[in-house]
Parts: structure tokens; C-alpha cells; sequence
DNA sequence: ATACCTCTAGAGTAATACTCCATTAACGGT
DNA sequence: ACCGTTAATGGAGTATTACTCTAGAGGTAT
């Protein structure tokens, strides 16, 4: 069986291993067994293990990140955009406990220039996005005129902190149960005085 | 010079190299050396390097909640508290890089149960703390009526992530430039419909 | 003085991330 | 249809490194 979906399955693989016994205790034997693949396989593809965290990381991201920017494409008024960011996030969150415990745990100082570099640039490309959103919406009057990055941060800051208390401990309640709340406390967070 | 300033040494060896070097490959020979402590030195205070990263990741939170709470009891008006917390979170992270980079790129899933439990109760001593406040001054009017932990993510979740920009890449304006703006959105976000 | 305990020391061991190379499949050009 | 080149696989071998073990130094109490 030639082909490149082995990738994916050391990707997955290395995934619930990872959460399931932690990075550093994860060993590649462990994951290369449960991916069914070969040593030399498992290392023609991903050269060390930093190297796979990196990819099940960046995977990660992309796949949330994708979604989120379709969240702001899809028009409507500044208010409905901030209740669908925030309810994406948090269905992500729980519909991908496995990757939003990797990613939410994992930050990636410290980690190869290229993931670095090609995670900043997932980063600008979002920001900038989002930075002509709040532009927009702010010149309009119905976003207080703050910078685009606490805007960011006050939007997703609250939700992030809600998720990984759920990702920690089993008890705390699920995202979603809060959906309703952060939305009227992010909407007045970011609300112009004056509009609705 | 057999004191047991030897784990103290260890202690702040492990976190340099930690965020120096990332976790992972930072050696255990490598903190000795820097601690200037012989092998046996090292592993009789921490059984392995897991146990070590707990002791680092321990001490910095305690640190940091310690700080914490002491702003929510020294009273004054809600906008005043919640002003304090901010500017406390802000100036600790840009006061203990290191501490906050360890801190912040770390979650605790996946380590030891001692360290697990040791976390969930200063977590849930400071979280009872902050919840009696906002009781307080929801019964009072000043505060919306929303849970605890909403309140919580709406008070450090923003902050948390702007503190992470920082941290993750050196271009990111320091973070108490965003305090001013930061104050203003999170009191609006809190505050109860009609209190200033 | 002696027994005891905490701490220090460094050589030794076992685990494991990673290397190497030989073999096989896939593919593209002529 | 053939061959050359590249991508992928297998598994045995190596080197690093987390961790163990045992012997002893210093310090304290009886």
C-alpha cells in the first residue's frame, strides 16, 4: 500500500497517542505501532519526533483556523459575526477535544524556524482579516474604536480560557453551556455605546 | 555545601533551560551543569524530568495566584478591582518572562496525579475566592448577572492572549500598552447595565 | 564516639530517538 | 514495453540520554 495516506495515519496516530500518554512520554515505537507502518517509514516522512508534533500541530490549526475565517466571510451584522465566532469556537473545541487538547497545550516557541515561520503567517493572514473587519466596523460606529488586537483577544480570550477548564478537567462544564452568556458579555465588551 | 538552596538552584537551571532550549531537548545534563550539581544531586530532589517540569510549573503558578489574589482583597470599587487584576496580569508576564513562557505554553493534562491535584485545588481556592466577589457584587447591582466562570474568562481571557502574542513572537507590542484599552472593554463587558 | 540520616558523587545501565542501507513499488519519458 | 529515477518500506544497528546503584561525606542527636 504506497501512498501517502500514511502520513495521515502517523499524523492521527501520533495524535491520541500524544494526548492519551503526554508528548514527552509518547514513544515512536508506541506510535508507529498503532499507525501500523514501519521505522523507517514513520522517519522517511517525519525526520524527528519535534518534527511530527509540528505537523499534527500545524494540522491542527489549519483545520480550526479555516473555520473560523469562514465564520467572518459570511457577513450579517457585527453582532451576529461575534455570536458565530464564538459559538465555532467553542463547538470546535468540543466536537475536537483531542486536537484542541494538543493545540491549546502545546505552544511553539522554542520550535523549528519553518513551523514558526509558516504558524505567523496562518496568524497574519487571519489578523488581517480580522483587522479589516473591526476597521470596517469601527469606522461604522458600531465597534468602540479599539485596536484590532484586543478585539482578537477579547473575543477569543474568554472563550480559549472557558475550553482548556473543560480540556483539564472532566468536572467543569461543557463550552457550550456557556454559549449564551459569553455572547452578551463579548457584545458589550466590543458594542460602540449607543449600539444595540 | 549541603543545603537545600540545591533545589532552588535546580529549580531556576531547569526553567532557563526549559525555555531556552524548549522542553524536550533540553537535556538533564545540561541543568546540571548550569546548577553546577552532581547527578546524583539532581535526582535525588526530582525523581525525573517530569517531576522536575511539575516542580518548575508549580512554583510559578503559586507565584502567580498568590499575586493574584492578594489584588482582589485589598477592596476598593469593582472597576478598580477589575482594573488591578489586569494591570497585575500585564506586569507579572512582562516582569517574569521565563515563569510566563513556561506557564503559559504548559498545560498539566497527562502529568503526574500529585501535580493534577496540587493544581485543581489552587485553582479551585482561588476560583471560590473570585466567586464570592462576584456574588458580591452582582447581589450589589454593579456586576451583570452572569456564572463565576464567565466572569473569570472575561477577565483574563483577553489578557491571556495578548500575553501570549507577546510571548510567542518578539515584534508584539509589550502588553501593558493594551491596559488602558484593555480596562475600558472589560468593564464594559462586566459591568451591570447602568453602573459607571 | 557512634549511629543515623540527608545529601553528594560519578560510574554504569537500559531505553529510545534516530541512522543506514538494502529492497521494493511507483511513475515518467522514450 | 522498457528503463531510469524517485519515493516509500523494512528492519537491524548506533549513540544519546534519562535514570539507577552503590559508596561515602557532612551534619546532628543521643
Amino acid at each position: 500500500m504506497p501512498s501517502s495516506d500514511t502520513r495521515d495515519k502517523i499524523i492521527v496516530a501520533a495524535l491520541t497517542t500524544f494526548v492519551e500518554k503526554g508528548v514527552a512520554s509518547a514513544t515512536m515505537q508506541a506510535i508507529r505501532e498503532r499507525a501500523e507502518v514501519s521505522n523507517g517509514s514513520l522517519f522517511h516522512f517525519f525526520a524527528n519526533k519535534q518534527s511530527l508534533c509540528e505537523a499534527v500541530y500545524l494540522e491542527g490549526i489549519r483545520d480550526y483556523q479555516g473555520g473560523l475565517a469562514a465564520q467572518l466571510e459570511q457577513g450579517g451584522g457585527a453582532r451576529d459575526v461575534v455570536a458565530a465566532l464564538l459559538r465555532y469556537h467553542l463547538e470546535w473545541t468540543e466536537g475536537n477535544r483531542d486536537w484542541a487538547r494538543f493545540l491549546s497545550e502545546r505552544g511553539y516557541t522554542g520550535w523549528g524556524e519553518d513551523l514558526a515561520r509558516q504558524v505567523e503567517q496562518a496568524n497574519t493572514k487571519l489578523m488581517s482579516t480580522v483587522s479589516a473587519w473591526v476597521r470596517r466596523h469601527v469606522a461604522e460606529g458600531t465597534l468602540k474604536p479599539v485596536s484590532p488586537e484586543v478585539v482578537v483577544a477579547t473575543l477569543l480570550g474568554p472563550a480559549q480560557l472557558l475550553c482548556r477548564a473543560w480540556l483539564a478537567s472532566e468536572s467543569a462544564a461543557a463550552p457550550t453551556t456557556h454559549l449564551r452568556e459569553l455572547v452578551t458579555v463579548t457584545w458589550s465588551a466590543l458594542a460602540a455605546r449607543g449600539s444595540l
